[in-house]
RNA sequence: GCGCCCGUAGCUCAGCUGGAUAGAGCGUCGGACUUCGAAUCCGCAGGCCGCAGGUUCGAAUCCUGCCGGGCGCACCA
C-alpha cells in the first residue's frame, strides 16, 4: 500500500544510513570520540554548485570533538564506504559542509520508482494506520457558507488528504452548533418572516438574521405546515421553527460542501450532548478529577492549572451552561473515540480560546499537544482591486455558493491553499478567473493538459508510452531534464514535510515549481523529436511528472483535466 | 493594560524547525507562435529580511526590548 521504503529507500535515508556508517569506522579507528550519537542531517542545499544533498554533521560535531570542523569532515569523508554507489562525488566547502554530488543512475532510479508506484508513489506511512479527528468549518446553522468557511474548507480537506496519505487513519467532523442562542434568534427570525409573509406585523428581532434566506424559509415553513402557527406566540412553537430552520440551513450548508468537493465522515450535533447528558457527565468527571470547583454560585474549570490565564466558567450562576460546557463534552467524547490526535481547524479569531480547550484535554489525562488547533486567517474578496465590503448583520456577504458560482471550484480551492493558513489572504476574484500565469490554478492544470495533450499527440502517431523496461534513461541528458527528475525526487520529502507541519500549502508552492520546469522545458525541447529512442525516454518522464502533479493536485482536491 | 499572530523586492507572498550568494509570482521594460496547446516561455531591474541588542562557528529563522498592523481578553456563542 504505501511506497518508497519496501524496495528503494529515499536518497536521504541511503547517504543517512552511509554517513552513520562512516561515523562508526571512524569512532572505532579512534579519529572521532563521538560521546554522543549526533543526528545526521540532509538538506537540499539551495545553490546547485553546492551538490544536490549536504550535511552540517562536521559543524554541529566541531565543538564536543574539540577539533576544526573542516578537519572532521576530512575523517568523515575519508570513513565512506559508498556500497550502492549513489554518489558520484563529494567536496568539503565553506566551514565544513560536507556536499554530496549523486550518480545519474541514482537519480533515474527515481523515474522508475514513479512509474511503478503510479499515485502512490510519494505516500508514506508515518502515521502507521494512527488515527486522527480532524474538525473544521462546523459553522452555525443559521446563514449560508461564507468565504471564511470555504477557506477552512479547503484547507481541512486537504489536510485530512494529505495526513490519510501519509498513512494516518482520518476521520473528518463538521459540529454542528445546534444549541444555545444562536439557534433561537434564528427561529425568532424565521417567525417573524413568517408572520410578515402572512401579512401580520411582527417586529424583527433586535439581533435576528436579516438575510434573504430567512424569508425563503418562511416560504418554506408555510408549504410544510401551512398557516398554523399565524399569530401563535413565538414561544408555543419554537420547536418547530428551530427544527425547520436547522434542517434547512443544515441542507444548504451540506449541498454547498458537496458541490465544493468537500464530503464529512460525520455531522456532530452540540445539542447531543444536553440531551444525552453527557455534559452534565463531563462535568462530574471533571469534578472527580479536581479540576472543576463552585466559585460564587457559578462552576469553574480550573483551566490555569495547565497555564490558561484565569479559570473559566461552565456553570453560570443561574444554572445554565456556558458554551465551554459543550466543548468539554464535545472534546471528552472525541477523546473518548480513541483519537490519538485531535486537529480542529478554526478561523483565527478564535485563538484566545485554544488554552482552555487545551486545559480541558489535559485535566481529562491526555497529553497538551495531542489537540493541535490550526488557525485560518480572515479572507478579504478583492474586485476591481477594491475590497468587497461585507456585512453579516445586514445580511449582505459573499457566501461560498457566490464564489463557487462566480470563480468555479477548482480555482477557489486552489487560491485558499496559496497561503498559510494562519496568515491573511487577499482572494481577487478578477484574477481567479483570469485564464493565465497570474492564476495559479490555471498554470498547475495547463501544465497537466498540456501533458495529456502530448500523449494524444503521440498516440495519433502510432507512439505508445513505453514501459520502464524500453527507455534508456541516460538519453535525458539535458539540464532541464535534470532540473525535472531532481523536482520529481524531491516529491516524498516535500509530502513528508508537509503533513508533519499540518501545512498543505507547501504542496501548492512545489506544484508552482514543477508545473514551472515543465513548461520551461517544454519551449526549449521537442518531446515527441525525430529521434526515437529519445522520444521515448522522454516521453517516460513526462509520463512521471503528470502522474505527480495528477496525485499532489488530488490531494488538494482539485481536477487535473486532460483538456482545458 | 495583558495574551496570540504578523512586519521579507513597488504589490501579493514563500523561505523546508539555525546553514553557504534571501526566492517566486504579479507589476514595469524588452524579446519569443509555419513545428507536440503562447492559458506558455526567455531576459532586465528591484532588498539595512520593521528597529536595536543577545545566544554561536553561522540568525530572515531562536531569545529579550521597542516600533507598526491584525485579532483576542464574558457567568456571549
Amino acid at each position: 500500500m504505501f511506497g518508497g521504503d519496501a524496495e528503494l529507500l529515499s536518497m536521504k535515508q541511503t547517504l543517512t544510513e552511509i554517513l552513520l556508517d562512516a561515523l562508526s569506522r571512524a569512532k572505532e579507528k579512534g579519529e572521532l570520540k563521538l560521546a554522543q550519537q549526533p543526528a545526521v542531517t540532509l538538506e537540499t542545499p539551495k545553490t546547485k554548485g553546492h551538490g544536490d544533498l549536504a550535511t552540517t554533521l562536521a559543524l554541529t560535531l566541531a565543538k564536543p570533538e574539540a577539533q576544526a570542523p573542516r578537519r572532521i569532515a576530512e575523517i568523515i569523508v575519508a570513513n565512506i564506504q559508498d556500497r550502492g554507489s549513489v554518489i558520484e562525488k563529494t567536496e568539503i566547502a565553506g566551514p565544513g559542509f560536507i556536499n554530496f554530488f549523486l550518480t545519474q543512475d541514482r537519480w533515474k532510479q527515481t523515474l522508475f520508482e514513479i512509474d511503478a508506484e503510479g499515485f502512490q508513489y510519494g505516500l508514506l506511512n508515518l502515521g502507521k494506520g494512527e488515527r486522527v479527528l480532524l474538525e473544521y468549518v462546523s459553522a452555525n446553522p443559521t446563514g449560508p457558507l461564507h468565504v471564511g468557511h470555504g477557506r477552512g474548507a479547503a484547507v481541512g480537506d486537504a489536510l485530512a488528504n494529505l495526513l490519510a496519505a501519509v498513512g494516518y487513519d482520518v476521520v473528518r467532523e463538521f459540529y454542528i452548533n445546534d444549541a444555545g442562542r444562536q439557534i433561537k434568534l434564528l427561529a425568532r427570525s424565521i417567525h417573524a418572516r413568517y408572520q410578515q409573509a402572512l401579512g401580520n406585523e411582527a417586529p424583527f428581532p433586535e439581533d435576528g438574521y436579516h438575510g434573504a434566506y430567512i424569508e425563503e424559509i418562511a416560504r418554506g415553513l408555510i408549504r410544510a405546515d401551512g398557516e398554523h402557527y399565524v399569530r401563535v406566540p413565538f414561544e408555543q412553537c419554537e420547536a418547530r421553527f428551530a427544527a425547520f430552520g436547522r434542517e434547512a440551513m443544515l441542507a444548504e450548508i451540506r449541498a454547498d460542501l458537496e458541490a465544493f468537493g468537500v464530503r464529512f465522515d460525520h455531522w456532530f450535533s452540540e445539542a447531543s450532548l444536553l440531551d444525552g447528558g453527557a455534559v452534565q457527565q463531563s462535568i462530574d468527571e471533571l469534578k472527580q478529577r479536581g479540576f472543576a470547583y463552585e466559585h460564587d454560585g457559578a462552576l469553574w474549570l480550573k483551566s490555569t492549572a495547565f497555564g490558561d490565564d484565569k479559570d473559566r466558567v461552565v456553570v453560570k450562576q443561574d444554572g445554565t451552561y456556558t458554551y465551554l460546557a459543550t466543548d468539554i463534552a464535545y472534546h471528552r467524547n472525541k477523546l473518548g473515540r480513541g483519537f490519538a490526535t485531535l486537529v480542529n481547524i478554526w478561523g483565527a479569531d478564535h485563538h484566545g480560546y485554544i488554552p482552555r480547550v487545551q486545559a480541558v484535554i489535559q485535566a481529562f489525562g491526555h497529553p497538551k499537544d495531542s489537540l493541535h488547533v490550526l488557525l485560518v486567517q480572515l479572507v478579504t474578496l478583492m474586485r476591481h482591486g477594491q475590497p468587497v465590503p461585507m456585512s453579516k448583520r445586514a445580511g449582505d456577504f459573499v457566501t461560498l455558493r457566490d464564489v463557487m458560482d462566480d470563480v468555479g471550484r477548482d480555482a477557489a480551492r486552489y487560491i485558499f491553499l496559496t497561503r498559510r493558513s494562519d496568515s491573511h489572504l487577499d482572494f481577487d476574484l478578477d484574477v481567479a478567473k483570469e485564464q493565465s500565469r497570474e492564476n495559479p490554478v490555471y498554470y498547475v492544470q495547463y501544465a497537466h493538459a498540456r501533458l495529456s495533450s502530448i500523449f494524444r499527440e503521440a498516440e495519433t502517431r502510432g507512439i505508445a508510452v513505453p514501459a520502464s523496461a524500453e527507455v534508456d534513461l541516460a538519453l535525458l541528458d539535458t539540464e532541464e531534464e535534470q532540473n525535472i527528475i531532481k523536482s520529481l525526487a524531491r516529491y516524498p520529502e516535500m509530502i513528508e514535510e508537509a503533513a508533519l507541519a499540518y501545512e498543505p500549502h507547501r504542496i501548492t508552492f512545489y506544484l508552482q515549481d514543477l508545473a514551472g520546469l515543465l513548461h520551461n522545458y517544454y519551449f526549449k525541447h521537442r518531446i515527441i523529436a525525430d529521434d526515437r529512442a529519445r522520444t521515448m525516454a522522454r516521453l517516460f518522464l513526462m509520463k512521471q511528472v503528470k502522474t505527480v502533479i495528477r496525485g499532489a493536485l488530488g490531494i488538494l482536491g482539485v481536477n487535473a483535466p486532460e483538456k482545458m
